[in-house]
DNA sequence: CTGAAAGCGCTTACAG
DNA sequence: CTGAAAGCGCTTACAG
């Protein structure tokens, strides 16, 4: 592999010349620089990386802490970290955390240690306080997405109002016999304002008072956030006579297991039964399903950009975009 | 942060004896490096990935090359290989290549040759020619998943193969009129070869031959193996008289796709249609789809061990696994 | 604007 | 088994 000394020779200046021409940092001519990036071109020269960030500390690489990578959210918003940090010519290392908690604890305390990468995006879910202390001590910029993950700047929806503003729509429509798929369980209480599904059923509630809905009248089931979840808590709550008009799903992969269901049921969707999502699943447009998207594409963009920007100076936090799409799978109740 | 001489002056040794301690190259004695362990540890000391790797020449890193990261099949198959390079140490530093050409042109001309990666696993598809050759150029062990991809050592399953059981299910179990959901044109000439979706139609077509169907009474539908594109090309299939009574989908998804067509039509599964997919998809048990498993977690895994092997000996091309998994999306045809 | 030189934090022949 | 020292390939004050 060539290397700098090549350059140099080939340019006929300094190695010092030729790392400012082709960094940017510092002072060269015009002149001096393009004879150095000719050379360099020419000689197929590229910085080695381990050289550049032990001289320089600057590894032009962040850290992305997924929970998962092979469910559609996460691997979502990986591509849209990957989107932003690729064009801004930054390497991605992936660590993805699993239950384990030997392999957990590698990551925090070997691997985020190595001085290899300049910053850290951390899907917030599922970090509990020690983690997030380790990020910290890191003394690296870190971005939180996904939940508020004090002290750390986070990205995140309001997702009480996610919720709020899904359930509103049904009631908006007339719906008065609601449920809700999602949690029942509140988190630990000094964790519950992180616990998103938490969050989303409070949303639910909120959106239920709106109405003058009494709490007791709506049903809630638990699922995992998953299309079979979904579909079993739907079986659970269609499968009787006392079945909602409406159902509130805290992700749009239980609200399509639910819509699933429905059909399964010989129920139609939306006249026997309205279904409204959360996420912007790359399915809901296929389904006809109703949701309020979060972007999460844009999401990981977002982070990626927030991430190069704290590298400069401290970023503060911020409110992530959400919106509801209205598809067929919502209308106004045709009984009762 | 500690560096290897607050670490050498703890344990009363010098540098090279707590590098060889605690690389494991080299002779030191039980006792020394007991001592440099526990003053290593007491110092929550970790090796510099940038100087390890500028000194020794190894950076304990793999590269890998997806074509997309939020698709459930890559997804899983990037799972698999994080798991599998984590669990042995390794950093993965991930580059998703992207349809724009400056983009994937700066992976392979700078991204990978910063010397960061000892080694790269490549998910074959969608690799053109002067990309394979850039990647042999790098000098590294590389791997190709998915499809083989002369002259790097591919891990691949035999995609005619994995055709010709699954279509071969459906006329053992008596089906005489089929169709195939998945490729209709070849790529070009030379990379024939390697186009998985020609290899399943061909299989597909040597299934009928293998039970004596003329192959000019098989209708085939172009699809992009998503959800949504299987159901477009099942409504077309499926919505006149003299629709098949089997469908072979060259992918999981758009098999699910077609079940879903199926539904919406009222068609019942398997009694008017049976349909079998390919992958292994993690919905193929929701729905009941008969599939030949493919084990992609296990497929990223194994390029993760593969990868690994290959920084020691050159490692041969392997078949990867494959298997017939019978669901209730299959049955004998009800008619003719 | 440019260069000589120190230094980033390790690893590894080499010598003992 | 252990240490002194060179060297990995850059970057960056410092001096001019």
């Amino acid at each position: 592999m060539v290397s700098i000394d090549e350059v140099a020779r080939a340019a006929g200046v300094s190695t010092a010349t030729v790392s400012r021409a082709l960094s940017g940092r510092g002072q060269v001519s015009a002149a001096t620089r393009s004879r150095v990036l000719d050379a360099a071109a020419a000689l197929g020269y590229v910085v080695s990386a381990s050289a550049s960030s032990l001289a320089s500390g600057r590894a032009r690489n962040i850290g992305v802490l997924l929970p998962v990578v092979d469910r559609w959210f996460f691997s979502t918003v990986l591509a849209g970290i990957a989107s932003g940090l690729q064009s801004a010519g930054y390497d991605i290392t992936l660590y993805a955390l699993t239950d384990d908690p030997v392999e957990r604890a590698a990551v925090f305390e070997t691997f985020l240690r190595r001085r290899r990468v300049d910053g850290v995006i951390a899907i917030a879910i599922s970090l509990d306080r020690s983690e997030v202390r380790r990020l910290v001590e890191l003394g690296l910029p870190v971005v939180a997405l996904g939940a508020t993950l004090p002290p750390l700047p986070s990205l995140s929806v309001d997702d009480v109002a996610v919720a709020r503003l899904a359930t509103g729509h049904l009631t908006g429509l007339g719906h008065r016999a609601l449920a809700h798929i999602g949690t029942l369980h509140d988190a630990d209480d000094d964790t519950e304002r992180e616990h998103i599904p938490s969050l989303r059923r409070r949303g639910f509630e909120l959106a239920l008072r709106d109405a003058g809905i009494a709490r007791s009248s709506a049903r809630h089931e638990q699922a995992d956030f998953t299309i079979e979840g979904g579909h079993a808590a739907a079986m659970r709550l269609l499968d009787r006579p006392d079945r909602p008009t409406a159902i509130f799903a805290a992700s749009d992969e239980m609200a399509i297991g639910a819509m699933i269901a429905a059909r399964d049921l010989g129920l139609d969707v939306p006249g026997d039964l309205s279904v409204v999502g959360v996420d912007g699943h790359e399915l809901s447009g296929f389904f006809g399903l109703t949701t309020v998207d979060q972007f999460p594409h844009d999401q990981g963009l977002r982070a990626a950009e927030a991430v190069l920007a704290a590298l400069e100076a401290p970023t503060p936090p911020a409110p992530l975009p959400f919106e509801l799409v209205v598809r067929g799978s919502t209308a106004a109740p045709s009984r009762g």
